[in-house]
DNA sequence: TAAATTTGCTTGCATTTTGCAAGTGCAAAG
DNA sequence: CTTTGCACTTGCAAAATGCAAGCAAATTTA
């Protein structure tokens, strides 16, 4: 469960082995669409992933102070995750990631505005994204 | 072998399908340090990819059409590896990585010059670098 | 206040992917 | 014409994934 010795000291392969797989993203994604989300809310996004898988990746990001764990205002049977500073510095990763997938791919229309917008001014659309999630912590 | 149906039209979500795991964005930063690759070459890096691995995850950047294969000038024995455009144009997201990966990382010393000049000015160390690799196609 | 439901997980198990070691076939060098 | 180098492939054990069911605590409903 824990992690194990590192595969070398390149800054890429120290991120990836975090938080390279085909799931991880996912969920730092809907956090920074959704700002918060319950384990539930993770469970009904449209990749379906698997709750036991859900629970470990959450987990690990938990561990690697990407993510937190907060009580739900209004229930203790909900729980809240949320990102940390260090999560919320993956934005332009994902910004990036978005803007090079729009380029081969077909984009969903609903997501279109939000990728011109990034295309547009790449640079304030990172600063600004990143200082609004910041003023939630 | 072939890739299954789609899990969402989220473009991170196709981005992740292709290169999503622990390895594949590992084998594109050895391309773009060093621009042409052997089979060889790969498997010497510092994160000791398994062969059957690497032969796998080339096989499939290769049909998703980032990376292709060009015959050794010197020898019919050996096959280089090199970055398509859609390939290169990856830079962007392993520059963010880095730089996300240096805030809260040790970096190795070697690497560090280059973290700065990516800092200093990101928006010309990215354009920089990608004219400079798309020279090679 | 007892029963039913919701929520956040855990568990068991089959399938898939990974990792390691050894092997294979072709090309080139000795 | 035999040995070495290179690019993979194969076999198998171990680990990760995916699916379905289960479960305890909190909350809602009756």
């Amino acid at each position: 469960m824990a992690s194990s010795k590192k595969r070398s000291e390149c800054p890429i392969s120290t991120s990836l082995e975090i938080w390279g797989d085909k799931w991880s993203l996912l969920i730092i994604r809907d956090l920074m669409f959704k700002k918060q989300c319950t384990y539930g809310d993770f469970l009904k996004s449209q990749e379906k992933i698997a709750t036991n898988i859900l629970a470990s990746r959450l987990l690990v990001l938990e561990e690697n102070n990407i993510i937190v764990k907060l009580e739900h205002p209004e229930s203790k049977a909900k729980v809240l995750y949320q990102l940390t500073e260090k999560g919320i510095e993956l934005f332009p990763v994902l910004v990036e990631i978005s803007l090079w997938a729009e380029k081969y791919y077909d984009i969903p229309k609903e997501r279109e505005s939000l990728i011109a917008k990034a295309k547009n001014n790449k640079a304030e659309f990172i600063a600004k994204g990143i200082k609004k999630m910041k003023e939630g912590l």
